[in-house]
DNA sequence: CTGCAGTCTATTGTATACAAACGGTCAAGG
DNA sequence: CCTTGACCGTTTGTATACAATAGACTGCAG
């Protein structure tokens, strides 16, 4: 996208992430436009994206508010992931070269470096997440695929979920990915997504131990 | 949405599935406003729903164009909504109530009279068999599933298959439904999860066998 | 003849002004 | 005191004008 439309995206994204604007409060489009600095069109441009990714939901009356995010919700949401993703895995198994394999594999190994570090590099280990399950993703071949999954792995609750992880569970993530690359070099596709599966519904369940009893760290959130 | 967005969200639709717009061709946003009668505005609304729906893409240059359709691609469609479709008829089962139940019972008794009808009302089996699926969708109680499903069920090439249904395909799709009717009866989530899936991969193998060898019918598709 | 560079045009991005619609409030009547 | 209606303010929808950008074309030089 272009330069306003980007800065709107990511300015109301991150007042709604930060906390700064709580779940419920309504969005109003010529105040979002005033504090990012850029027009109403291109507001109106990124709300439209953000209500697409769930972040924003739109009453009868077409005004927007910041999305409440139950526990059920989030566990909705990882649900999905594991579905899709699974899906994704299976397909690449099938489909994977040995570059992308390589590729894929140097990608995991400075995941690797990221957990060992002393302290553990969250923001490097989110990185390497990131581009290993986008090099899954793209792997796959499946432009509808990507683009389902395009808004449910975006969520906030889900990459935000690492900055709770000890190092324990940043390395057992780190070798199911490991297990995954087995997989893939087996071009045995049924493994795969059972890996991948797993992995997600781990990566839930950290989550909920994470933020079971804990409350106000993590803004959208309604139980 | 409002009136001149939905005219320009239609209107577009409309040219892509009558092929009036044949896949690959342009979409200024100018030429667009003109034949709907309305400003851009709406036009860019409606063509960024539609680039949501993979109607449409856009190019590197941020250029619209009509998607092209090519077979892998439907077949793509459908192997998720399967999967899709699938996850929701078993959380619908789970999570039935008898009123809803009998709701869907009646609703396909209305598409058992389309089908039986002489000649077969398509248009009544297409609208009782939208509101089944819309029914258990809801019933899944999932926002993102349905948000997710949203993008595919509107698919023409989906919903134009049945057009090229024969009575006896017509009469098998109303019986898979009194199955999974069945299956809802039971709570039994497996199995209706199972129904849906086999379901929807037959309706793309009907698609498969009516579209082998036809060619310039059907507007958007590349192979 | 080919390659590069500059310009030029077509198309989209952005801003703003105006129109319409919804909600809330206040007042009047029962 | 409660209910109902109309009015006004707030917010979004729509149109249009202007800015920026990408791609094509042309002309010049090697």
């Amino acid at each position: 996208m272009s330069r306003a439309t980007d800065r709107a995206y990511a300015g109301i994204r991150n007042m709604i992430l930060s906390g700064e604007l709580p779940a419920g409060s309504q969005l109003g489009e010529e105040a979002l436009a005033e504090r990012c600095g850029v027009s109403r069109t291109p507001v109106r441009d990124a709300l439209r994206r953000l209500e697409g990714e769930l972040l924003v939901k739109r009453n009868e009356a077409q005004r927007s508010f910041v999305a409440a995010w139950s526990l059920a919700d989030v566990e909705d949401a990882f649900e999905l992931r594991a579905m899709l993703e699974g899906h994704a895995a299976r397909r690449a198994a099938e489909r994977i070269d040995d570059v992308t394999l390589e590729a894929l594999r140097a990608c995991n190994n400075a995941i690797g470096r990221a957990v060992r570090a002393d302290p553990p590099d969250v923001a490097g280990f989110l990185e390497g997440n990131r581009e290993f399950h986008a090099v899954i993703l793209e792997t796959a071949q499946s432009r509808r695929l990507a683009s389902l999954l395009g808004s449910l792995i975006e969520q906030p609750v889900v990459w935000r979920t690492a900055h709770h992880y000890g190092r324990e569970a940043l390395r057992r993530s780190h070798s199911e990915h490991d297990e995954l690359l087995a997989a893939f070099a087996r071009r045995d596709g049924a493994w795969a997504q059972a890996i991948m599966a797993s992995h997600i519904h781990r990566a839930f369940h950290a989550y909920a131990d994470a933020h079971h009893g804990l409350s106000a760290i993590d803004g959208p959130r309604s139980a």
